[in-house]
DNA sequence: GTCTATACTTTGATAGAC
DNA sequence: GTCTATCAAAGTATAGAC
């Protein structure tokens, strides 16, 4: 594996569970093996790395989408799978994802890497509304843009919730409700 | 207004708005108007900063539930209330609840602002989950504890989408749907 | 690409005068 | 309670040898 990707690999951890401002060159030196000036061969400044970061986790994110796409053909499978994305990028009640770490402090975002994060946002947003535009049945009866809306506030805040008790069940109790929406809609279908 | 109060005031703001990790003490030297060391005099450390801003935090929230309390009897009208209380917090798009700022960073925290950060969570579910035991209705037919977990997140995740595009009308799209449950429920009962 | 060495800045924190 | 002065440590970043 390339040192680049090892250091965009501890970066993204270390974002994902402390925050952008909350680690240093120090940590990657540390986590990755070599000195802090080979990092700064790597990644010229702290914003370029961020950068980097959330556009290879939005190059990922697309990836897994469109996996959902070809795995799954009814919008209730669908959703359930988007469901597992984000369950799984809780690494244990330890991190959240990307993209709430850094909207979370948005205003101590560099410019370039607010504007990638928001692109990211605004991703995940436009396939959950086609999907829920596909979803038509009476337990989602709400203008599909807002249940998208609501759907992916659930998952973000699911994970900021699991964060703060490092409890995964948190996560999974605050995605019953939906789950349980969602199977009886199937059943219906 | 004490010179605490206002290092608490700005402190806050700041966390709210870029994280604990991304403000320093010479930013609240800018934003109080005196010299740090005069900070250092009111909060001996960062850490101890961070502990009184949740402590705080905490209080005005249990105050700001009891109010709810008093000024409204039905679920409906308390669960419509305490959304209120997520919708201010937004202050334009530009902050977050101060409870999601620092569960976002979880790792990067002392552990006793952890832990504050922890028991405000399971105060606001205690108090929503009692909520939603009233709340008897068919349209949220889960254990009143997963409804609880699925509204908090839905209230956190909004704070958070909003935030990351700096735009309170993607909170206000989030929580519609909710809200219009709700208001049907109401009519029910 | 990686290293040592170093520059420069910011940060959290303390000592002691007023 | 607030100030000036100061500190050691940590932070980002660069220069130049290998």
């Amino acid at each position: 594996m390339s040192t680049r990707i090892q250091i965009l690999d501890a970066g993204e951890q270390l974002a994902r569970a402390r925050g952008l401002e909350a680690f240093s060159y120090a940590d990657l030196e540390k986590a990755v093996g070599i000195r802090k000036a080979s990092i700064h061969h790597h990644f010229k400044s702290k914003a370029d790395l961020a950068l980097a970061l959330i556009e290879r986790y939005s190059e990922r994110f697309a990836d897994a989408l469109r996996d959902i796409e070809d795995a799954h053909v009814t919008p209730q499978e669908r959703l359930r799978a988007f469901t597992g994305l984000y369950r799984d990028a809780l690494a244990g009640g330890e991190q959240v994802c990307l993209c709430v770490a850094f909207a979370a402090g948005r205003e101590s975002l560099p410019g370039t890497v607010a504007l990638a994060t928001r692109s990211f946002q605004e991703m995940a947003l436009a396939w959950l509304e086609v999907t829920f535009n596909e979803l038509n049945t009476p337990e989602f009866p709400d203008d599909p843009q807002d249940e998208a809306a609501a759907f992916l506030a659930l998952l973000e805040g699911a994970q900021i919730m699991a964060r703060g008790a490092s409890d995964p069940a948190l996560f999974d109790a605050a995605i019953r409700p939906f789950i349980r929406r969602l199977g009886v809609t199937g059943l219906k279908a």
